[in-house]
DNA sequence: TCACACATGTAATTTGTTACATGATTTA
DNA sequence: TAAATCATGTAACAAATTACATGTGTGA
């Protein structure tokens, strides 16, 4: 039941339409919560059925015209809730931890190969991510807001940086660095 | 496609039963790839008909009784090139991250409690990994297919570590420690 | 006017979750 | 013999993924 609730925070940062939603989930939201445009288009239209969020009125509307959604108070309702709520943390699934697991029984050619790809593209983003940390939280002095979201940017970076330490470490130990 | 795989995995380690596997996925395998038991007899069921695994012969089959399974050729076959094909690392998808972002927009009342509850879960999740660590992996001579087993447990400990020491600094920042 | 980017959607399939149903075996 | 546990399964639903379909506006 998470989706809603990342469309209902992304919309109450700024109402935006279907795409806008869409490209900021390709980034910012989507860093912790992803979501491709047919997730959110589906979800737009049951959060509105729902009467959590409102198409803003515009000319005509139809089929390829852009319609941009904002939140009711019962969408906001909502989203207190969950956030007020209890959720258990899920046990990780991560397909690479459980492709090495499984190379330790039927044989591993190539896997150096995979695991210095991987270190690459997680030593880019953790680039990106500390990128954004200088741009946006460099100042010392935030609101109570501007600390969580430092908060989870940082969460961000601590992730990418256990990454890249574990594949170098791997690569070291499986004597492929 | 990782959940048949692991299934393979898990038959090549050891040939179980379906209600064996599900015990196995609350722990070892589960650790990096979580199911229920209701997937993974699905799932048995399409791997015994794609001919990758075949129910060991025993008395009389059926409801109620227990039903062993073992890899085929084929099975392992298959394990072995998705082991060696490419997979992207997939997108975090984290509720209590996206449950932190929304709080920053509607408030929190309560959210040092849940900071809390987390914390305690991660740090008894990582004295079990510790544990495991001691008991399997403290010689430091081990074959290949150990040393791997334990880079993936690593990546567990490593992991829980980050949660708490995040954890950790969460509260401290938002003034609930 | 034609290609391209913008924009919204549908359809089909797979995967994951939740709730329930059924039979066999053990043991108090 | 009744209850508990072991064991396998079905059904219904929700969420996510992949592929495709359709219309609008703009500038070369």
């Amino acid at each position: 039941m998470s989706l809603p609730h990342a469309i209902l925070t992304a919309l109450l940062e700024k109402p935006s339409s279907g795409l806008e939603l869409t490209r900021r989930f390709d980034k910012s939201i989507g860093y912790f919560w992803s979501a491709t445009h047919q997730q959110i288009y589906r979800e737009l239209g049951r959060l509105e059925q729902a009467g959590h969020i409102r198409a803003l009125p515009s000319g005509q509307p139809g089929r390829g015209q852009r319609k941009e959604y904002e939140v009711l108070p019962a969408g906001r309702t909502e989203l207190a809730s969950w956030v007020a709520g209890r959720e258990d943390p899920r046990p990780v699934r991560d397909p690479l931890l459980l492709r090495m697991r499984a190379a330790a029984v039927v044989g591993s050619p190539g896997l150096g190969d995979e695991l210095r790809r991987h270190l690459e593209l997680h030593r880019r983003q953790l680039a990106e991510y500390t990128g954004i940390e200088e741009r946006d939280f460099s100042d010392p002095d935030l609101a109570e807001q501007d600390r969580m979201r430092h908060l989870v940017l940082r969460a961000g970076i601590d992730l990418e940086t256990f990454w890249t330490t574990w594949l170098a470490r791997a690569l070291s130990e499986l004597g492929e660095e």
